[in-house]
DNA sequence: TAAAAATACTCCATAGGTATTTTAT
DNA sequence: ATAAAATACCTATGGAGTATTTTTA
């Protein structure tokens, strides 16, 4: 592969058509660069200047080379800035994984405001669930994930900044009889069977349901499990059953849902909350992660501790 | 500037993420690529390789450079190659001028048959008066030009390729009387009042027609002067006059206009009749005009000497 | 203990410098 | 006679090699 250094002194010679003037301005003097171009024409096997002692003019082919050559040259003499903007946070590229309840409200104004601070970062969103995000996680695969989970409860072994705090609410198809109540009773809702998500899938969450029904000596009734929000809300419109979701999930907007307030009845458990984090590994360290989070919604600013 | 082998090297052990492996595949020992790679890490400010003793990973940082230092890499690779394909006449770009005559037939053939040959050429067509042409030529702002001129009286000073021989003809308004005969008497001809382009743009062809006239002991009547074929074409349709023109004007399609052979009476002097030439300066040389010759219609292959 | 990166040093290839020659205007 | 490129020869920087040390899994 030939020298960066051969290519300049062309780029160079090939506008001054100087050997002198060309050296100068290549801070060298002349006779190493008659070599230097003697010995770029000899590996390339091609003629690229036409000498005749009194002035130089570029061959058909040197001159073919130019606007390429100065495209090299250009190339890498943006390298550095890049190498320095990926360091500082401001360039190179940022890998995301989001949950699909994120992707409605909180993901866009995010986005938005990133890109107009840092224009120079190429952004890649991928949704995904939780347990999946933590995967891509351990591989490297993500730079952060914004994933859901029960209030303390972040992924152990991971950085995270909690950016939401939600209750979660009952989601009922909208001919159901208690749909009549604008806050339902928590003894009304128990025995009904649930749409839920698999355990494995945001155990924090599934165990902080679940363990509601169990402190009111009852066990849940499981008439059908989903992964997706958006399915869960759409089996619930489908009459399977009614669901524990974030109250976010309202967003979604689907036509024959709707969503109520549960009021634990006297000294019953504290109803489940969720929380939306950012999580990490801390190894992974990409600056522009730290650009990210700058522009995180003003309510997670308070709360950057572990949650 | 970063030399062209820290890069290649950098790229390397991005690949192999392992010192030992990746200064194998370099041809070289493993320290010196270690320093190497720690002097472009200082040189650039920013740590591009997360070294763990056991294992090496890129950093965010050397990771967001990999695709750039690639398509570097892959542009300089290209180089000589490119260099190579522009000596001999299959890269790189050709400048070509001509006269609005030759665009209708000669020239779009021409251009199919060259392009389909040597796709890699990038051609540059521009329509110019033969004059024109020729200050075109002598500034080295085009490889060739294609020109009209007089059988004989190609460019002095200039290599020269007659492609095409064709007689002129007279062009008539089409309601002129002598329209009526299919092959115009010449003493019929002469006193009509002509169109004709200045001698300057094209001293050799306009030296044969108003010779034409003066061996006839007559001399011209000009009307009106124009410089492009098309414009004089237009100007007889207006019956501003009569005109002779090279038989390829016919190809203009213009209404209003019909061409008639003329006819020596007795003992004249010949009809003029026209040559285009493919004309360039002998030093310029471009590999590619060689190729875009062997390209030329067949007829002219057998007039390869100075017309 | 083994595998891999870092360090220390040595050497030579070559980029660049100086002096001079050639050549065409 | 002059200006500019080519040639000859010299110097020294630094890229690559060998040998060795360090480190952690």
């Amino acid at each position: 592969m030939i020298d960066m250094r051969l290519w300049r002194q062309f780029a160079v010679l090939a506008q001054e058509l100087h050997f002198g003037r060309a050296a100068q301005r290549l801070h060298m003097t002349q006779p190493p660069l008659t070599q230097a171009i003697a010995g770029l024409e000899r590996t390339l096997g091609v003629r690229l200047f036409e000498r005749t002692q009194r002035s130089v003019r570029l061959t058909p082919a040197g001159a073919a080379l130019v606007p390429q050559v100065q495209q090299l040259l250009a190339l890498a003499q943006a390298l550095p800035a890049h190498a320095q903007a990926a360091a500082a946070g401001t360039g190179g590229r940022l890998r995301l994984a989001f949950v699909s309840t994120v992707g409605f409200v909180l993901l866009p104004s995010w986005v938005r405001a990133f890109r107009a601070l840092y224009p120079g970062v190429r952004l890649e969103l991928v949704e995904a669930t939780g347990d999946v995000q933590l995967q891509a996680l351990a591989r490297g695969e993500v730079d952060a994930g914004l994933l859901l989970h029960s209030p303390g409860h972040a992924p152990v072994g991971l950085q995270s900044l909690c950016v939401a705090h939600e209750p979660l609410l009952l989601a009922l198809p909208q001919n159901h009889p208690l749909t009549q109540q604008s806050v339902l009773a928590l003894a009304d809702v128990l025995p009904e069977p649930l749409v839920i998500f698999p355990r494995a899938s945001l155990p924090s969450l599934h165990d902080a349901i679940t363990g509601l029904y169990r402190s009111a000596g009852q066990e849940p009734v499981v008439a059908q499990e989903a992964i997706q929000m958006q399915t869960i809300v759409n089996l619930v419109s489908s009459e399977l059953g009614l669901a524990w979701v974030p109250a976010s999930v309202q967003q979604f907007q689907r036509t024959g849902v709707v969503y109520r307030q549960v009021q634990a009845t006297g000294s019953a458990a504290a109803l489940p909350a969720c929380e939306t984090s950012l999580v990490w590994v801390d190894s992974s360290a990409n600056p522009t992660l730290a650009r990210w989070m700058e522009c995180a919604p003003p309510s997670a600013q308070a709360q950057s501790r572990p949650c």
